[in-house]
DNA sequence: AGGAACTAGA
């Protein structure tokens, strides 16, 4: 940089830099002449010569002590000199401080070979030991010499401020994954506003989010505001790790705000992005849109991020719109930008956009990958076009791009979807045709197969089979055997499972919790539920929604609704938001119980907290009037969602039906049936059964 | 950038 164009008062430089290049040389020895040295002791010698032992640092550090040291320069360039720290760093090299040097001990204690060392950099300036001690933080290798500098100096006292120097090793600490010792180095002295920063960094980098947040809230405790690049740091971790949500990022950005912290253009990336990976797909396009307010362009892996969330939300016109967008400006859109478009298309089942897609990759020529071809065999499959997910399977063997197990897996899940369990046989055999092996998560995705359509024995069988292949159950892998024996109702063996699971040693997490609390909240059996509920909490475990949820669920089925509106309560006073699925549950269960007032009551409160109704729940409410006789309601039902542009399904006919016969206005049954048809809808065993039922009243009272 | 499990109606 700006070593050539502006020499610096060279006095002692590390050799190795002077022989690299000529110039430098030049300039050395020109400056030589006429700077003396500053200071010569016997323990610091001072070598005018390029003779001078070579430090423990490499020639890259040695760079970047100068670029440092280039900026201190240019306000008092002719007044500083420059120091040979080599001896010090080899006397330290050697050098392992024990904790009582830190501040007790006197100098008088000391070697009089170190104490001469020490008094021969009396005279070396701050900035000096600052750009000394970020060079060997830089690397790993002299973290550790690094940390003996620091000790060091604050032993002799040779530098007066010590927060800086503590922040860089912080810093530096942190990057090594070695948090521990940044937080021991930490408690030496008062946090102050530069070592704050340094610690919460070095929590968000090693993704210890929980001590970065309390340290967070306690700087602000303290008066400090926190440095903008930790809430990067900290968003970026939250997303690495995929424990986003979008109240989190709400409240941080409110903090943001309240502090009034500087947002730049990194802060915005990484906020947008954060917001898509939460699902919050309309605060990232409200982000997008201050970054180019405030003239700066997203970046690529933004605008990427928010194409594939509104992909996944179903958004693919707005998916589409990024995409150009992204093409706009100047950049061309490469295989990640596209395969997020091509996600939004095989989430809504455009197969025939899905195919322009990869045309149009095939077009640009943008090389589709594995991904791509997953995704494309994923539309197939959802499409129930086996065939044609067996040739992009064969057209990967020609790009040579190895399928793998994801590969499968997607492909055996979309049959489960659809429920053709049979084929899973057929999948396994052609992955190992292919040369792919079964992986933990295949075999997952191939219990959770078996067991939805009860076939019980399979599921074992494929538990088995993967520990003989070596493969260790996991915390996954139980919760879907444990679910699919409860589901069928053979709770006594779940409970077994349950038992083995704690026995093999895996953790129950709270979902393995949530079931077993569904499970034995079916069979009534609530003291047990309470257990689960301390056993949960001694294990540290907080109860999520869908505990909640399952708490409403079982409570409400039995009619104990007083319990139930205490669970929905707790939820809230825990700062947790209820769910629609929650109020499902809770509509459902008034619904039952034909108690129709109480069914519209909780659907008020739910629309009452801004959630939007969804068909479930007005299904529901229908089921509520049906069991209640009061069929006019019931259809009034269909006709609010005929005006509110929601589509109804089979279940919604088959209730109305059921509406009818309970008032026994058979007649009026088929032409709901007829409406049904006209609607799209494909009757199932359940809408012919309520048909019929309805016809045989019928018969029976002409009979009469 | 990606895959698995738990809450839900007739």
């Amino acid at each position: 940089m700006n070593i050539v164009l502006q020499p610096p008062p060279v006095q002692f430089r590390f050799p190795s830099i002077h022989f690299t290049s000529p110039i430098l040389r030049h300039h050395h020895h020109h400056h030589h002449v006429y700077k003396p040295p500053l200071f010569a002791t016997a323990a610091a010698t001072v070598s005018t010569s390029a003779t001078t032992t070579t430090p423990p640092l490499s020639s890259q550090q040695q760079l970047s002590i100068e670029n440092e040291e280039e900026e201190e320069d240019d306000a008092h360039e002719a007044r500083n000199p420059r120091y040979d720290f080599s001896p010090l760093l080899e006397f330290l090299s050697a050098y392992s401080p024990s904790s009582s040097d830190t501040e007790s001990s006197s100098p008088t204690q000391l070697d009089p070979t170190e104490l001469r060392l020490a008094e021969s950099y009396r005279a070396v300036p701050a900035p000096f030991w600052h750009s000394l001690l970020k060079s060997l933080s830089s690397t790993p290798s002299s973290i550790s010499t690094a940390y003996a500098l620091v000790t060091w100096l604050q032993k002799h006292n040779l530098c007066f401020s010590y927060e800086l120097l503590y922040s860089i090793l912080i810093h530096a600490l942190g990057r090594s994954e070695r948090l521990y010792e940044a937080f021991l180095l930490s408690q030496r002295q008062t946090l102050t506003p530069l070592t704050y920063n340094a610690l919460i960094g070095a929590c968000a980098r090693n993704d210890d989010l929980e001590k970065a947040l309390n340290l967070m809230a306690r700087m602000r405790r303290d008066g400090y505001q926190s440095d903008f690049v930790n809430y990067s740091l900290i968003i970026q971790s939250l997303v690495r790790n995929n424990s986003i949500d979008s109240t989190l990022l709400e409240k941080l950005y409110g903090e943001i705000e309240a502090d009034r912290i500087e947002l730049d253009g990194q802060l915005l990336n990484d906020i947008t992005v954060g917001f898509s990976k939460a699902g919050d797909v309309n605060r990232a396009f409200y982000f997008l849109s201050v970054i180019q307010g405030n003239g700066l362009s997203p970046k690529t892996a933004t605008l990427v991020a928010v194409i594939a969330q509104l992909g996944n939300s179903g958004r693919t016109e707005e998916a589409e719109a990024v995409f150009e967008e992204l093409r706009e400006g100047g950049l061309k859109p490469r295989t990640r930008a596209y395969n997020a478009l091509l996600k939004g298309y095989v989430k809504t089942g455009a197969l025939r956009d899905a195919e322009d897609v990869v045309s149009e990759m095939e077009r640009s020529g943008v090389a589709p990958d594995e991904h791509t071809y997953s995704l494309l065999i994923d539309a197939y499959g959802n499409a129930g076009r086996w065939e044609s997910a067996r040739i992009v399977l064969k057209e990967m063997e020609v790009n040579n791009v190895q399928p793998n197990s994801y590969v499968f897996s997607r492909i055996l899940a979309s049959y489960r979807d659809r429920g053709e369990w049979q084929r899973s046989f057929q999948v396994l055999r052609e992955m190992k045709n292919n040369g792919v092996t079964p992986d933990r998560q295949f075999y997952n995705v191939m219990i959770d197969t078996f067991g939805k359509y009860n076939c019980l024995d399979h599921a074992m069988d494929t538990f088995e089979r993967m520990k003989l292949e070596g493969i260790e159950p996991d915390t996954v892998t139980w919760n879907t055997l444990i679910d699919c024996h409860c589901k069928h109702g053979h709770h006594d063996k779940a409970e077994e499972l349950f038992e083995s699971m704690q026995k093999s040693g895996c953790l129950a997490c709270t979902t393995t919790f949530n079931i077993m609390i569904n499970s034995f909240g079916k069979q009534e059996r609530w003291e047990d539920v309470k257990d689960l509920l301390g056993k949960m909490q001694s294990q540290g475990l907080l109860p999520n929604v869908v505990t909640y949820t399952t708490l409403v669920d079982i409570y409400g089925q039995s009619g104990r609704f007083k319990d139930a509106i205490e669970c929905l309560e707790v939820m809230k006073s825990a700062g947790l938001k209820p769910s629609s699925t929650m109020y499902n549950a809770l509509i459902n269960a008034y619904a039952q119980r034909g108690l129709s007032e109480q069914a519209v009551n909780a659907f008020r409160v739910m629309r009452g907290e801004g959630l939007k109704p969804s068909l479930l729940a007005l299904n529901s409410l229908i089921n509520a009037f049906s069991e209640d006789r009061r069929d006019t309601e019931a259809f009034s039902v269909l006709q609010y969602m005929k005006e509110n542009d929601l589509k109804s399904d089979v279940v919604t006919y088959t209730t109305l039906m059921k509406a009818l016969i309970r008032v026994e206005k058979f007649e009026k049954v088929p032409a709901v049936y007829e409406e049904m048809l006209m609607s799209g809808c494909t009757p199932d065993r359940k809408a012919r059964a309520m048909l019929r039922s309805a016809l045989r009243y019928m018969k029976s009272a002409l009979k009469l």
